[in-house]
DNA sequence: CCGTGTAAGGTACTCGGCGTACCTTATTGG
DNA sequence: CCAATAAGGTACGCCGAGTACCTTACACGG
């Protein structure tokens, strides 16, 4: 932050960095309507130069550092039920992609428009990106006899996630009540992928 | 400059109407970006003044111009099938709700964010007013036999709406694919609604 | 028929944010 | 030790949102 007479001046990954982290922490704060790159630059302690030697504008810039927010993987839960495994996965993506992960993506998403690059980054951290956990418990209850076989395909084993990005994206609001996912999970999720045989 | 020397000044109501679909046409023509104060006032034949008076800001003229975009109400087919009913609504849903008013949607979405009230406006549009279709073609499913009864609960009903929802948030293209159409009904609709004792 | 309130037109601002230009200064590596 | 490279600093130009203030036409009641 404040500079000493040492002029010591950061330089390639180093002041990347602290450019990456400074975006960062504006999209927390103030979300992507708040990223301004003359903010950014002042808060990494540079100037609107060494951003736009790095990124050709202000959604490219906005892209990267929310996929350093997003990268916080996802764990995948082992409840030994199907129905505890799916619910976990949805309060676990409630609570730490809500917000302000919600309205950033939003912000983003509406932005970009005309930038195929960038929507393929976005959608790969939003779409495919989150989707390996779903496949995993999801065989697992195959194994079980929880579900049938022929529910393992992309659309449907993601249906979950998507009803629930849904509610962040017409509803507008900070974090889903749990009992909407308790919604999906009964009346959407469970039925579908269930075992025709496996009255509920 | 001197437009007419007849200056017959539009006022209250008719003014209205040509600021509205001024602002119509700029959306369809260049989007939500290109909904412009000035380009909306010019267009229109006035000036901001006259916008200002009625919409406080760009975001609510947006929402305003758009909601006459979308009322086109959505036909209920009645193909004889559940299976044909669902295509058909989403071929029409997809066709006209295709580009641009993807695109405008998202871009509204987006740059209302904190204003409640606007993005009330625009869920009623969207959201539930495009449910009512869906649970006339239900409701007839349930009566032949095709569709479970306990189906008919209204996160169910909408599941293919909002899956193609999905595919225009997050993919930002202009036209679904007939195939994904196809998917999201065989893979998960029908198999989601169907009767238990109906295997596939 | 006229005068007056209301609403439209015209114009010129301020403000903020994006993106750019150009120069100066430090760091690095050969 | 000396270029080449990359960072810092600053000042722009441009555009769009929103505002202020005045002028001008219209509509209606007396």
């Amino acid at each position: 932050m404040d500079r000493e007479h040492q002029p010591t001046r950061r330089r390639g990954a180093a002041l990347e960095e602290a450019i990456l982290r400074a975006a960062a922490d504006e999209l927390v704060e103030s979300g992507y309507p708040g990223l301004t790159m003359d903010r950014v630059a002042r808060r990494a302690g540079t100037n609107k130069n060494a951003l736009y030697r790095r990124w050709p504008n202000r959604a490219a810039l906005g892209v990267a550092a929310y996929r350093r927010l997003a990268d916080a993987r996802t764990r995948v839960p082992d409840t030994g039920t199907l129905r505890g495994d799916v619910l976990a996965l949805l309060r676990q993506v409630n609570c730490d992609l809500s917000a302000p992960h919600g309205e950033i993506l939003r912000g983003l998403l509406s932005s970009i428009g005309d930038e195929p690059e960038l929507l393929a980054q976005l959608h790969e951290q939003i779409g495919d990106g989150g989707a390996e956990p779903w496949r995993a418990i999801l065989e697992r209850a195959v194994a079980r006899g929880e579900a049938r076989p022929g529910a393992l395909r992309p659309r449907v084993i993601t249906v979950a996630l998507v009803l629930l990005r849904n509610e962040y994206v017409t509803r507008g609001i900070a974090t889903v009540p749990d009992d909407v996912l308790v919604e999906i999970t009964d009346e959407v999720y469970l039925p579908l992928v269930r075992a025709e045989s496996n009255p509920r």
